[in-house]
DNA sequence: ATCCTACAATGGACATTGTCTAAGTCAAGC
DNA sequence: GCTTGACTTAGACAATGTCCATTGTAGGAT
């Protein structure tokens, strides 16, 4: 875990108690957090810290390659800490709960150059929607 | 394409101007509009429609399984004209610009249940992404 | 053809998410 | 322990989306 902070610190980034707290946050399989929810998360650490920073510093993690950005819904961007290990994301279509899964075959081999219009397709997200158990048990 | 008039009419669908409107503008294939994209086109057939009509009809169609919300991009919903034949999306990580493609295989089968934590998976949804011709070819 | 009424449209306030900037603060190196 | 350039802050701003009270109207009833 603290393997993040670890990585961080060798890439020569600059060490503050903001970033500690954020890197912090984002920690763990199947998190998922929204912005805001990194923020309001940090602030029970640190309370000073701003909005602003909690963004700039998923930025630069996003860009750092340490934490993917996710868009499950349409809402709000979520952050995915479990950058090292390629997954895909099973959403709960009621409650909106995030599992990384990891399906068998490799969907870029399912698009036929008939269907790539030119373009140099690299990478694809897939994203699995059902109900979760505890809504799908009504 | 007027087809999806007809189906709205014989659906019960109380038929204004502005509905009619946002309908006439959503209509072809690979139409990816944004809300304010399908506002402003609205607004040069009928200047008084208001962006809140927008929204609400946009919702009813997606409601009534008539047009189908894309989010591939983080910031606002595409709203996806092409709802009665199933697809997915490719996209340029450039431009933005979106294609409908159809792979080969059924992903859904390429998920095994120790990967689904009790989940009823019902649908999912894949975006390629790449470079375009146009933005691969600097 | 006209009237009624439930449903639809309007516009403007509000909410949420995210970005930007100017000024103050601090980590890390010397 | 200084210095300095990078980091943080607060708040204004922007983009997207939602809500609500008021006004308008489509389509059935007369």
């Amino acid at each position: 875990m603290s393997d993040l902070l670890e990585r961080l610190r060798g890439r020569g980034w600059r060490m503050t108690a903001q970033r500690r707290v954020v890197a912090e946050v984002l920690n763990g399989e199947h998190v998922h957090l929204t912005a805001d929810e990194v923020h309001a998360r940090a602030v029970t650490k640190l309370p000073e810290i701003s909005r602003a920073t909690v963004y700039n510093t998923l930025g630069e993690l996003v860009s750092l390659g340490e934490v993917l950005e996710v868009t499950t819904d349409k809402r709000a961007k979520r952050y995915d800490p479990n950058a090292h290990q390629p997954h895909h994301h099973l959403v709960c279509a009621r409650c909106g709960a995030i599992r990384d899964v990891h399906p068998t075959g490799n969907p870029l081999s399912d698009l036929p150059d008939s269907e790539r219009f030119g373009f140099t397709v690299s990478d694809v997200e897939v994203t699995y929607r059902g109900l979760c158990p505890d809504c799908a048990g009504a």
